[in-house]
DNA sequence: ATCCACCTTCCAGCAACTGGAAGGTCAAGT
DNA sequence: ACTTGACCTTCCAGTTGCTGGAAGGTGGAT
């Protein structure tokens, strides 16, 4: 499929699809047009990446966690402890989003109308619940 | 206290503070020697851009954020508007955390030594869980 | 007085896009 | 066959969000 298509499917713009061609995250086939042409796979890496770089994951560790899916890093050695860092890391993203979280609605649902600018909530923000 | 300290407390190297200073999302007072001095609240302000932008949201969105602990944005008609959209994006988020985590876990327990590059993990990176 | 670790501003560079120009491709319509 | 328009191509410049380094001031300890 062109990358036209592909955009919509991954939900990355065109513009950020090449870019990241440009720095040697995906490979696309080429058309004897020269038109670059997906594959579902690539879709699947596209629409990975999305994800990970908006949840605060440079392109360096995206890079990295995509190659946990290709062969050459699947045979290394320290694969696992890559992924169990990642792991780590994902664990520590979801409980910084609850105490986000917590604090958001805490904020809505209970400071409305409370003007102080010293307000609690402020360091519940900082200590993470 | 000094820029050092509220770097060392907020996680935030000091150049970022002062950048974050620049584009206006924290004012310290200054002291006679003209140093920055961070008060207590400050520091948890840059604890909670330390996070927030480490979770994916931009400056842009975490000045929404840090407006919504701020008297002018509290007093104002749509906050609660632009804090359930945040509260639902933060949810969003968690879930796709949760899709990677449970990915990345069932490949590393799973899909060791297999290598065959149409791995199917792969297709369950896209669609989420 | 001098040392050293801190602070200041300013300017340059990097990461990760993003927009726009200039031009080629292709399916549809006349 | 030709034109229109939506798509694609490369390239270069600009934006965002930092990050490093130079050049110099501050302040407590020896």
């Amino acid at each position: 499929m062109n990358i036209g298509e592909a955009s919509e499917r991954s939900g990355l713009p065109a513009k950020t699809i090449r870019y990241y061609e440009d720095i040697g995250l995906i490979r696309p086939e080429r058309g004897g047009n020269g038109y670059r042409d997906y594959a579902t796979t690539d879709v699947h890496k596209l629409r990975f990446l999305q994800r990970s770089r908006g949840l605060g994951f440079s392109v360096d560790e995206c890079r990295q966690l995509l190659a946990l899916y290709e062969d050459k890093a699947r045979a290394s050695a320290d694969v696992k402890e890559i992924a169990e860092t990642k792991l780590a890391e994902i664990d520590r993203k979801i409980r910084e989003l609850s105490d986000l979280r917590r604090t958001l609605e805490h904020l809505v649902h209970a400071c409305h109308g409370n003007d102080r600018p010293d307000c609690p909530i402020l360091e519940g923000l900082s200590d993470g619940g």
